[in-house]
DNA sequence: TGACCACAGTTTTTT
DNA sequence: ACTGTGGTCA
């Protein structure tokens, strides 16, 4: 073929590619068909970033490299050129197959694609859209969390490091529990060295590759005692992980990058497995993560990240902005592609948006723009409380109904967790379906922690920590003495715990308590052998519970308490089943990983219909057509450990900047001028955030917006004013309530009265307790529980019956 | 071993 | 205000 021939080929050829992705901008479009040499993708919010990354690994499945190259194969003739250009929609499944077969340059296979991200949602979502889009071999995608596919690396090369293959995955709390026996242990005090502080800075080194060895030399130097103490400790606290085979989540990415920089066949292997690598949420990485993407990349170099540097609020657990903002340093030649166009949210939410984060310096520096509609501005709502901000945030949700949205197109966002109880208040006092997301999680209840100690200890005997937890769990008679000598003895072979426990008889010491121990060990035998006889995972765990006779100590109790904890247990079951349904050979050991590392059940679920509630940290990733952001004050939000602090404070402003841009229509913002915190009522100033907000967007409502001249009063009435026709004035503070005592008269109630509250429902009196003019009533509502009230206000919502 | 009291801490969260 | 924790006592 002629010079020309080939030219005209390369063009046909690439036009042919694009045309299998005209759905796409042209912005995204190039970030799909640029395939090679590392890539930095700057996506901002809404900009369809998940979009491009699919249609990335769907071109390179399909056309390999083909859209990013000039070479053509010798294979190719004339013909196949004319034929290329002559293409015309619609095309022949033929015509499209052939077309498919002639742009193909090397394509790739899915199994030489990693698409790391960081929660197990993003992993899922990515490979669910790849199968539906391409074909089921799609699947074979490395797309998994940067835990996961560590976790798979380190399974097979786990001698290597130092482990087994069957390492148990240590939680925080599991860390935790370790560190703080290792402080008692060295005799320190645990409020000069927390668990949690003295784990936050090693989890720092980790990060930055530190060994405890290295650290203790070079405390040992400085001959400072705090930092002795804490290299001390990190020594211990990684041996003792070590003894009992166990890593936590620091270790999973450390140990891997370690593996691969100390193993050149490993790494060779992976190198050239991986032919592409892309990073999801790059703003999120820490520096490991940072290694261990450069080094899986390093034989190809094909690197993509996809991040928004504006969208970097996770500083405070070890990302490090500057991985995003010094890409092209690290990665010479890299290019750069923008997604500025937003698809989701009205020009006033994202003039606010921009404005806001406009403020920030460090940054790579990008508008977001949309051709959507102006739509209505920014509404800014000044409350005199949190109360009175709930209040009217049930209002407008209820308004909006009205106008025909659905309950789950409403979200509310806030700052802190604690900020949920006022909200959550005034949407029931409204009859508002309501969903909160965050708080305890399922895995980390107690009860279900029990359980799966249980299933730790069957899984791995060494498991010292699971052991301890669950020996005397129910009890046993198996105390701290029986155990603390089982213990020391343990130490002094250097052995399991286990294996102490289960030859009580060979030490001395343990004379008393053998058989206890050994009654303990025959259940957890027992029980491994009918594993071990190939018993189905599902029954497994009903006999575990019985045998175990937790459930029993839990019926034996049939307290509320109890009786949600049996629930939980039983809850555990169905996570088993359903890990079962998703694994072609479901072990103990799967399960248990899948646990350690799939950690978020509880997640938002889309198909009730409730307003959603979370934190704005939460809420990444999400969108909602109606958007509540609440508590827009200094000293809340930015918080006011931020304030003074220009790192701090940049971050919470990519916080405010994340927020306002999970909106899609309408975006309304509330402060209070008085808000109870940590039990202290203290007058607020409006947030800074605020007015970097360009004033041509938003439209201020509520205090003295509203009331004029009256904006130092007590007197406001936001609650009447806002509230349901129907339903009374709610119970307020009687400090509040000076120029607003209701003119019911109070009810006189005695112990054992039944009362109907309007917020509360049906309820009977505990007690009386007189209190000047008034009395302090408790009253057990049969649907919410004990509240304690005011007699003379929460008069006026309720009723004798 | 369980029940009760004093006391501190209290941003955000995934794996 | 609230909650979880750790210590003491029966």
């Amino acid at each position: 073929m002629t010079e020309e021939l080939i030219s005209r080929f390369v063009v046909a050829r690439r036009k042919y590619i694009e045309s299998q992705f005209h759905n796409l901008n042209p912005m995204q479009r190039q970030a799909v068909l640029t395939t090679d040499g590392p890539l930095l993708l700057l996506a901002g919010a809404g900009s369809g970033k998940t979009t491009v990354l699919i249609n990335r690994i769907a071109n390179l499945i399909r056309f390999g490299c083909a859209s990013d190259s000039n070479l053509v194969p010798d294979t190719v003739e004339e013909e196949d050129v004319f034929f290329l250009e002559q293409l015309q929609e619609p095309l022949s499944d033929s015509d499209r197959r052939r077309a498919d077969y002639l742009c193909a340059l090397d394509p790739v296979k899915p199994w030489n694609i990693i698409a790391v991200t960081f929660t197990n949602k993003a992993a899922n979502e990515l490979k669910e859209r790849l199968v539906n889009m391409l074909s089921p071999e799609a699947g074979e995608v490395w797309a998994m969390t940067f835990h996961s596919a560590c976790c798979r690396i380190l399974r097979r090369y786990a001698e290597l490091v130092g482990y087994t293959g069957s390492f148990t995955i240590y939680d925080t709390a599991d860390s935790e529990r370790v560190m703080k026996d290792i402080i008692k242990e060295m005799g320190l005090d645990d409020k000069t060295f927390p668990a949690k502080y003295v784990l936050s800075i090693i989890s720092r080194e980790k990060d930055s590759m530190t060994s405890p060895e290295t650290l203790l030399s070079r405390a040992e130097m400085s001959g400072e005692f705090r930092a002795l103490q804490v290299a001390r400790a990190y020594n211990k606290y990684q041996t003792r992980l070590k003894e009992n085979n166990a890593v936590d989540f620091d270790d999973i990415i450390l140990l891997t990058v370690r593996l691969l920089q100390e193993n050149e066949d490993v790494r060779a292997y992976y190198q050239q497995k991986f032919r592409y690598v892309l990073v999801d949420e790059y703003q999120d990485t820490n520096h490991l993560q940072y290694l261990l993407t450069s080094l899986l990349a390093g034989g190809y170099e094909n690197i993509c990240v996809v991040g928004d540097d504006d969208q970097s609020i996770y500083r405070f657990r070890g990302a490090t902005i500057e991985n995003i903002l010094d890409f092209e340093k690290q990665y010479r030649g890299a290019r750069v592609i923008r997604l500025e166009q937003n698809y989701r949210s009205t020009q006033s939410i994202l003039n606010a948006a921009n404005g806001v984060i406009a403020h920030n310096m460090g940054r790579k520096g990008k508008r977001l723009w949309t051709s959507n509609p102006q739509g209505d501005p920014v509404v800014v709502y000044e409350a005199s409380d949190e109360r009175a901000e709930a209040s009217y945030v049930s209002s407008q949700i209820l308004a909006g109904q009205r106008r025909g949205k659905a309950m789950k197109d409403h979200a509310i966002l806030y700052r802190t967790n604690a900020q949920s109880n006022a909200l959550e208040y005034d949407l029931k006092r409204n009859g508002i379906p309501y969903r909160i997301i965050g708080g305890t999680r399922f895995f980390d209840r107690a009860e279900v922690k029990d359980m799966l100690a249980y299933l730790c200890v069957i899984n791995n005997r060494s498991d010292d920590l699971r052991l301890k937890r669950i020996i005397n769990n129910p009890p046993r008679g198996l105390g701290p003495k029986a155990l603390d000598t089982a213990q020391r003895l343990a130490t002094a072979e250097g052995k399991p715990l286990y294996e102490v426990v289960f030859h009580p008889d060979a030490y001395a010491p343990l004379e008393k308590s053998a058989t206890k121990f050994k009654n303990f060990t025959q259940i957890i035998e027992g029980l491994a052998q009918l594993l071990v006889a190939d018993m189905p995972l599902p029954e497994f765990y009903e006999e575990l519970m019985l045998r175990t006779r937790y459930a029993q100590m839990l019926q034996e109790k049939p307290t509320e308490e109890n009786k949600t904890r049996l629930e939980n247990i039983r809850e555990l079951k169905s996570s088993i089943l359903s890990y079962m349904e998703n694994t072609q050979q479901p072990t103990l050991a799967g399960f248990l990983e899948e646990i350690a590392l799939y950690t978020d059940l509880e997640e938002y679920n889309a198909s009730d219909d409730a307003v959603v509630l979370m934190t704005m940290h939460s809420a990444k990733g999400l969108e909602f057509p109606n958007v509540f952001l609440v508590g827009f004050e200094d000293g809340l939000f930015p918080g006011m450990r931020s304030i003074g602090d220009h790192e701090e404070m940049e971050e919470e402003r990519r916080l405010c900047y994340v927020a306002i841009t999970r909106a899609k229509q309408n975006l309304t913002i509330t402060h209070a001028r008085s808000r109870m915190l940590y039990g202290r009522t203290a007058a607020a100033m409006p947030s800074r955030f605020l007015r970097e907000i360009p004033e041509d967007v938003m439209v201020k409502k509520g205090g003295y917006h509203t009331y004029g001249q009256q904006s130092c009063g007590d007197n406001f009435t936001y609650t009447a004013r806002y509230t349901q026709p129907q339903v009374a004035p709610r119970p307020d503070f009687a400090s509040s309530m000076a120029s607003n005592t209701p003119k019911t008269p109070m009810l006189e109630l005695n112990r054992g009265d039944m009362v109907s509250h309007t917020a509360f429902g049906t309820g009977v009196v505990l007690s009386v307790m007189k209190m000047g003019g008034d009395a302090l009533l408790e009253i057990a509502f049969d649907q919410i529980g004990t509240k304690k009230l005011m007699a003379k206000t929460a008069s006026a919502h309720m009723k004798k019956l």
